[in-house]
Parts: structure tokens; C-alpha cells; sequence
DNA sequence: CTGAAAGCGCTTACAG
DNA sequence: CTGAAAGCGCTTACAG
């Protein structure tokens, strides 16, 4: 059974394929089709349930009414919620998102660009790795909006969307220091990405501006995409060897790990220990006690990728690009 | 910046776009092409960084290399770690993943299912709710692949792939007999899909199997979709008013949220009061005590999913329809 | 008020 | 060993 094509819908209502287009493209009055011609039109479409053909449409008109968003981990609890977000945005305006995981491979990631160029995508929402900037550029050549997100990347003249992550490091580090903690740790990844490495400065400087010392030591920086196991080793070896009574993760997942360890070697958290982790999860909230977070707005990001992103689309005209930094917020439990 | 066609490569090469498609499409020795042609025009698509349209592609040979995947909601930790594996899975056969969510709405799932077909996606892995009934018979006669997984659609002949949800819920029912408990609650939701059906009636048959009473007060249907505030006070009235000793969440979310009144009502988890939750989640193995989960196989499920689609998508016969249920097991902790 | 025709970028049956 | 041409299902400039 074959799919009914405009031809058929012309043939049964006894009109040009041109007069069914216009009349499935809301152009009927423009192009003064007869009201009586539109009715009938109309009824047979909704008879026989046709459905114009995407494919050729999309060849037709060179775009899709699709979005691309690359992220790093769809699984990530982050970047689902903030993926969701954007589909039930991007749905109520007629554009259907399709995503991506790239795991920070620089490799994968320009093969899904490609991918989506090559089903000409109309948009762009990338959480960039370093080594995208060319394909990125590219883009950009083409007219075709993008906007970064979580991560900037600083050569690239693009939209941005994100938190200011400094600064919320910062905040969590002097909050340690003003309880009078003295060997702050700092939990991160190896991922040469700016949001990580801007939690790394964020500490550093609020030690360096506190009189306090930046001890190499107290910094652990966990491999990407290791197993867990070997990262609860890591961190373990590190609680175990060093005197430490703070520590601020720099993800979610790194504190779930730190959590587990914590949980195996019966260390408490307390007065004499705290714990800061980025980026807020259920198991905070629920933990005993429960783990104080920096929780990145979800909401007002979608919102706002979702609301540059359609300035671009409706306007023909390069927009200046813009960098929008929406403020983490510090949020102490127990 | 126009983008490159065939018929660029075609003419820098000096060869009809005939022989640079069957080059591409790896027909170049089967249509018996020279060495040396090939050798050239390679050399040129290599240069010229050329990319097939594959929206023309689709359009030509009516697929897309594209998989659809319909899922209740991404951000669901469940159903995001799926949908990775298969992305992942997907990806190394050849295949992209588009994902959507249906937030177990009939009419919006109706419109992803329209808006697949319509981009021409090649199989549906579809975690479907009723109603769908009659869609999903659509694509089986169009001869398209389907999965169902997690939930099961009785009505419709197509393959499926999920755990034995009856029987797992039995089980952690029989786990809490055998513990002496008495009042056995059950809270879930009041979707109405199978997996959900099958958890209530293994909670059922398990209570009159070891003759113990069934009572309807120990049993909440949280209604799907309200905000956590209103769930967790339905929670909180069911714990308050009635006896209670141990309790089966039927999603991780209602767990969640079970746990969140435990907390706030200083009620501890002990031999006085259990709980198991369906489907794991990262904050009930760092609970303390830890929670007692169902695991489904997610990396076995999402195996099982792929191949199935794979070995319809290169049979041209139609295979019988498969039923591959996957054991949960239940884990017990501290 | 409506239609014939070109063209988007491919694939493939057919011809030589 | 290679190419000219039809056709996938649309949209739209042009003509009447």
C-alpha cells in the first residue's frame, strides 16, 4: 500500500497539484483559490489522511523544520532534562529536535554535524568539545543559526547560552573557607572544556584571594569515560592519603562516585567534612545529609536557546551574536 | 556557499554523475569502473570534502538509514540509558537515532508516529500506551519494522522486548512475606500500559498466594503527570493514615518521591519498615540504607532491540513476530 | 481564479 | 567500461 502523494489528492478533487499546494501551505487566499475549490480540497485531505512527504519538501525547500542538538551524554541527568526542555519548546513551535550524543569525541562529534547538515537541519544547539571550531565556523558560513551551550568555545563568533561557572565555584569555595575550612579539595574531570576549566579557576582563585594556599595535591582530575570503578579508586586513594575536610565535585557524576566512596569507607559527612557537588540530582536531595549543589536554571537555559534560536530563523538578517550567562545558583542543604 | 553536488564532482572529474553515484554507493566494482576512474574521482570527493544529500537519497530509495524512537519521556533515567544504548548500537551499524518523548499522550505520540513516517525513518522502537493500536498496524502493513519494548500492546502482532514485570513484582512481594511483613503497600501510577498492570498484579497474586489479605487502602494510584508536591503529599496521607511495614514503589520517580516523605517525616527505613523500587536509580544504592531495587537489563534489552530491527531491516520476508522477555532481577541491599 | 513545467539532488534500469 | 534519462514528491515563478 503506497503512500497517497499530492498527485493523488489533485487527481480525486479534479484540480492541479499547484492548487493543492497552496491550499496545504495556506497560501489558498493569497493565490485567490475559489472558497469552493478549498473546501473540497480540504475534505479530501482529511479523508484519506494524506500526509505531504518531508523528504521532499525538505529537498524542495532546503530546510526541515528540524533542530539538531548535539550534546555530550544524552544518559547525563543534565543534559536530559535541559534536551526535554528544548523538544517541548521547540515542539510547540512546529520544530522537532533530533539529538545526539558525543561522548567528547572529537571525531563523532564532527560526523553527527555532518550528518545533520546532510539532512539540512535548520539550527544548530551544540554543547561544543574543543576542535569543533572550523566545523562550527563552517556552519556559521552557511547561515545557519547556532547556539552554544554549557560550554563556549572562545575563537568561535557564535551564540552562547550558559551559566557563569567561575563564579559559582568561586561562591562554593568562599562559602567553605567562611566555615573555616582549611583543606578544601577540588574533585574535576580531564576534559579540556571551558565550564570545567572555569570551576577549576573559580577554586583556585578563591583559595589564592583568601590567603589561602593552592595545593596541587588536593586537585584530582578524573579521566573521561573511565569506568567507575577505577574512579572511585582515584577518589579513595585521595581521601585516604590526604587530610582533607571539603571538597567541591565538579559533576554530578564525579559526586556520585564520591558519595559511593564515602559510603564504603563510612566517612560522614559533617562539620568536619562538606561536600559541594555541581549540577543538582535527585540522590542529593535525598542523600543523609543532604549534598549542597550548584544548580544550573534548566528552565530559563531551554528557554532561552529556544528563543534565540527562532529570533534567527525568523529573521533573514545575520543577528549579532550573543552571549547570555544565566547565573548558577548555590543551594546549601542540611 | 552553495553546497557540493554529484554534479560538481562530476564534472571536476569529467565523468557522467551516473558513474560518481555507483563510486559513492560502492558499486563501483559491481558495474565494473576502472581502477583509474575510481582512483580519480575519490581523489576529488576527498578534496572537495563532498557529502551526499541524503535528504535526495531518501527521497530516491525511500529510506532514510534513520531509526525512530519513541519513548514515554528522555528525561526518565530509565528510558534515557536506553535510548543511548541503542543509540550507540544503532550508530555502529550504520543507523542514526531520532528520539521523541510522548509524555503518554495519545495524540502527541499519534503526531510523532505521523512525523516519522513522514521523514521516512526505517523502524520504530516504540514504548507505546493504548490507543496506538491502530497506528502502529499501519506501519506493520506498510511493512516497516516495529519493536515494542518495555510495555507490550496485547492487541498488535509485532515484536517485543522487555522484562517478565509480573513475576518481578511477585517476587519482591514474596521477599517481604518471607520478612514477615503484614501490610504490604503498593504505590504507582495510574497510567493504564502493561508494565504497570503486570506490577499491580504481581503485587496482588503474591498478597493472595500466601493467603493475606488484599486491601485496596494499601494500594495509591498517583495520578501520571501531576507536579512532585502533589504526589508526595498523597505519599505522605497514605504513610500517615495507615499501618504500614513495607511498601513497593512501581517507578523510580515514586520512589523518589517516597523517599522524600521519609525524610521529612523522620520515618527510617529498618527491619520495622521496607522498601523495594522499580527500575534502579543512582540514589537508591547511596541511600543509607540502601534501597532494594528491580533492575531491568538495560544493556541486554537495548542488545535485543537492535538485533531485532536489524534482522528485519535485511530480511525482505517478514519474520514471525518475536516476544523476548528478559528477566529483572531483584536487588537486595544492606 | 488556476495550471503546466522546471528543478531540488540523488539512484538505477536501460542502452551502447 | 560508461552515460543519458526517468523519476522520487514536492514548491514556486511564470503564464494565462
Amino acid at each position: 500500500m503506497k503512500a497517497l502523494s499530492i498527485k493523488d489528492i489533485a487527481l480525486k478533487a479534479n484540480v492541479s497539484i499547484t492548487t493543492v499546494s497552496f491550499i496545504i501551505n495556506g497560501k489558498a487566499k493569497e493565490k485567490s483559490i475559489s472558497e469552493a475549490v478549498i473546501e473540497k480540497v480540504e475534505k479530501i485531505i482529511v479523508e484519506s489522511g494524506y500526509k505531504p512527504n518531508q523528504i521532499a519538501r525538505s529537498l524542495r525547500t532546503g530546510n526541515s523544520n528540524i533542530i539538531g542538538l548535539i550534546v555530550e551524554d544524552i544518559s547525563n541527568s543534565f543534559f536530559a532534562k535541559v534536551a526535554r526542555l528544548i523538544e517541548d519548546k521547540a515542539y510547540k513551535h512546529g520544530y522537532k529536535i533530533i539529538y545526539s550524543s558525543t561522548e567528547n569525541d572529537v571525531e563523532k562529534a564532527k560526523e553527527l554535524i555532518n550528518m545533520f547538515k546532510s539532512r539540512k537541519v535548520d539550527a544548530y544547539i551544540i554543547s561544543p568539545i574543543k576542535g569543533l571550531e572550523k566545523d562550527i565556523q563552517v556552519l556559521l558560513n552557511d547561515n545557519k543559526p547556532v547556539i552554544l551551550f554549557d560550554r563556549n568555545l572562545p575563537d568561535v563568533d557564535t551564540n552562547y547560552v550558559g551559566s557563569n561557572h567561575f563564579s559559582a565555584s568561586y561562591q562554593s569555595i568562599k562559602t567553605f573557607i567562611e566555615e573555616g575550612k582549611k583543606n578544601i579539595a577540588l574533585v574535576t574531570t580531564d576534559i579540556d572544556v571551558q565550564q570545567i576549566n572555569e570551576r577549576f579557576e573559580g577554586y583556585r582563585n578563591a583559595l589564592l584571594d583568601h590567603k589561602m594556599p593552592y595545593k596541587e595535591a588536593l586537585v584530582l582530575k578524573i579521566h573521561f569515560n573511565q569506568d567507575e570503578a577505577a574512579t572511585i579508586k582515584q577518589i579513595k586513594h585521595l581521601f585516604d592519603t590526604e587530610e582533607i575536610d571539603a571538597v567541591l565535585f565538579a559533576t554530578n557524576y564525579l559526586a556520585i562516585s564520591g558519595l559511593k566512596v564515602l559510603k564504603i569507607t563510612n566517612k560522614k559527612i559533617g562539620p568536619e567534612f562538606s561536600v559541594i557537588a555541581y549540577d543538582d540530582h535527585e540522590a542529593f536531595e535525598l542523600h543523609t545529609p543532604g549534598i549542597s549543589t550548584v544548580q544550573q536554571p534548566l528552565e530559563e537555559i531551554a528557554e532561552t536557546v529556544i528563543k534565540l534560536i527562532l529570533s534567527q530563523l525568523t529573521t533573514k538578517t545575520k543577528l549579532p551574536s550573543q552571549q547570555v550567562i544565566i547565573p548558577a545558583k548555590l543551594i546549601l542543604r542540611d
